[in-house]
DNA sequence: CCGAACTGGTAAATCGCTTTACTAAACCGA
DNA sequence: TCGGTTTAGTAAAGCGATTTACCAGTTCGG
């Protein structure tokens, strides 16, 4: 045994003990403050190398005043959407030699309380926060008293000031409802998030005004869901499918109902494109895996995550810029789930296999 | 402004001046370290909440010598049952009031020494480490230096000294086999994952032995994926369709690897169930969605978060208790993915859409 | 009524790093 | 050779808690 082997971790004062130097002397070199000579330089990082030392990080930041982390809290990391926008954010903060804390807030306004409380306390230097329910006063107050700390992204926070990072909603709704009219369709449907949250609304105002630019003969039918999880798309595909069998053509507003919308299709015997053409938003499922694949709106979630924590970075570090609120350009991947409507009124609907295998015997 | 606004937070000196009292006093009580007659108590609970007091986490970790913070390094948080685990393990993290750090490593060995250095430096007190490759020479050795502080999950780590919890491998690949076996198959294969790894070879191990059991007129064919990721799926299930005909049973070692390998039998115009009878590992994609319904082995990956977090908390505070490997169980979940075998020799293989629209006119 | 045991605290030493202000010596041009 | 500028550092004051002693009263048993 060397000693440096057991013993307690090295601290700087050995460092600087080792190189006969001071403890300033060596931070300031070892923080690039400083240049020193060639044979100086060279005995601090002896002395580190064989001490094995690495600094605290709990008196660096006490000194420093900051952590060198962010926080992304969010809905749910299950959540493909999520878990995605995860992945490009702990990339990004990486690259910046950030480190990333994780709250997955499942939607609980005490939970995302208690990451804006994170911030205050300053055990994270700023705060990338993502919610998916409407209720926010408190939210918005507690995120206000944490100005330029705090980047939300997908989805807003009604009041709260601060800058943000969403995709274009709108134009996405658009691009999808000049899709479906293109292909032929008429009589369209949008199957949208609530009608509390912004991406609910503003995905349908989009599509809307692609069927208004279509002309009086099309026509829009509006659903929206109580909240974006499958068994919700899957409820109201189904009662959609009950009340306006005219429809040829839907937009589903995220991939999460698409899964419950494309079940009740199936149950029903429908099959996507040939009976009813289907554009969803966000395309971070396995979209190409489905039979046809779903054409989608891409969302630019890795880019959302990357401006967020540019952003955050920006703001933490320089002086407090004012808030801004930037739209991420989303784009149409067509795949195989749109097609011209069928000629005949009404769809055909045809057994579901399981009714085909009763009615044989 | 009362003063309490805008100044810089409130720190202990001036919680403990407010109510006429040590620092010392303060901290202890704060921290139920001491018990103070009612009047004293209500005081500096006053003053604390006057003041807005949060005691500053860099001043606490310095002095505890800890941060309450724990590291979850995975592979990708996208992948659906990293992204469960992730949400176990926060959840879990949090009712005991740590925080979580991810990262998330792309199996990229300089990412996973990286999150091993931060242990190292004490940026965070414990590591909850998956990997999803083999060389790992370096990182055994990098994790043996921090014993008592790393629990392995999903993947074992050759040589690394720590405790670990994973799923019953054997098990499961014994009651995939069995299930398979009971429906009729007699000429099964296995789909799994790298050869290198734990799981790969495990599951496979469980489901031979099932075979075996079943008699001397059952075979298994072995097929290990050089990663657990779709495309390979895909490309060993096709490979398998062409080398071996006679198959009627596939186990498939992860859901990630099913979705490749239904989408090549989709290609191919064979329906799952029908014509080739499927099992899964993992049970963490959206197989209820899937037609038919794909039956999968569950690995229970919110137990598994749990206990390592468990595991975690009680060597990092506990005494450095010795290392234990756990199993936890897995369990079948049959759902429409398995039939009994046609009784004609080889598959009939149907025509694709695509083809039967090209044969049409 | 005396010593022991409580009660209700406090003083001061860490924890390990950063950073500001300052200095001693060397250099350098005129 | 003198004043000014570099060069190469240093001393010391924080940062804001925790924690280990320790102490002055008060209570209480005998």
């Amino acid at each position: 045994m060397h000693g440096s082997d057991a013993a307690k971790p090295a601290r700087l004062l050995d460092v600087a003990q080792a190189a006969g130097l001071a403890p300033a002397t060596v931070s300031r070199f070892l923080n690039g403050g400083i240049e020193l000579p060639q044979p100086t330089a060279e005995r601090i990082r002896a002395a580190v190398a064989r001490l094995g030392y690495r600094p605290n990080p709990y008196a660096r930041s006490l000194s420093r005043g900051k952590s060198d982390t962010l926080e992304l809290a969010i809905p749910d990391i299950q959540n493909l959407f999520f878990a995605k926008l995860a992945s490009a954010v702990e990339q990004a903060a990486a690259a910046a030699g950030i480190a990333v804390l994780l709250c997955s807030t499942r939607n609980r306004t005490d939970r995302e309380l208690a990451s804006v409380e994170r911030l205050h306390r300053n055990v994270v230097d700023g705060l990338l926060f993502a919610t998916n329910h409407a209720d926010s006063d408190r939210l918005a107050e507690a995120i206000n008293q944490a100005r330029g700390k705090v980047v939300l992204v997908d989805e807003d926070v009604a009041g709260a000031a601060v800058s943000k990072i969403f995709p274009d909603n709108v134009a996405g709704g658009t691009l999808a409802g000049r899709h479906l009219l293109e292909a032929g369709h008429r009589r369209v449907a949008y199957i949208g998030g609530p009608s509390t949250l912004m991406s609910g609304i503003e995905r349908g105002e989009g599509f809307r005004r692609a069927v208004r630019e279509a002309g009086p003969d099309a026509s829009v039918l509006d659903r929206h869901c109580p909240d974006y999880v499958a068994a919700d798309g899957y409820r109201t595909m189904c009662s959609l499918l009950d009340d306006a069998p005219q429809i040829t053509g839907v937009f589903v507003g995220s991939d999460e109902l698409l899964l419950g919308a494309a079940a009740a299709l199936r149950e029903r015997g429908l099959r996507i494109g040939t009976d009813l053409s289907v554009v969803t938003f966000d395309d971070v499922a396995p979209l190409d895996f489905f039979d046809p694949p779903i054409t989608a709106i891409r969302q630019p979630v890795a880019q959302i995550g990357r401006r967020a924590v540019d952003r955050l970075l920006a703001t933490t570090q320089g002086p407090d810029r004012d808030a801004v609120c930037e739209r991420l350009p989303v784009e149409l991947v067509p795949r195989g789930s749109v097609a011209a409507p069928r000629p005949t009124t009404g769809r055909r609907r045809r057994p579901t296999r399981n009714e085909k295998a009763k009615a044989r015997p």
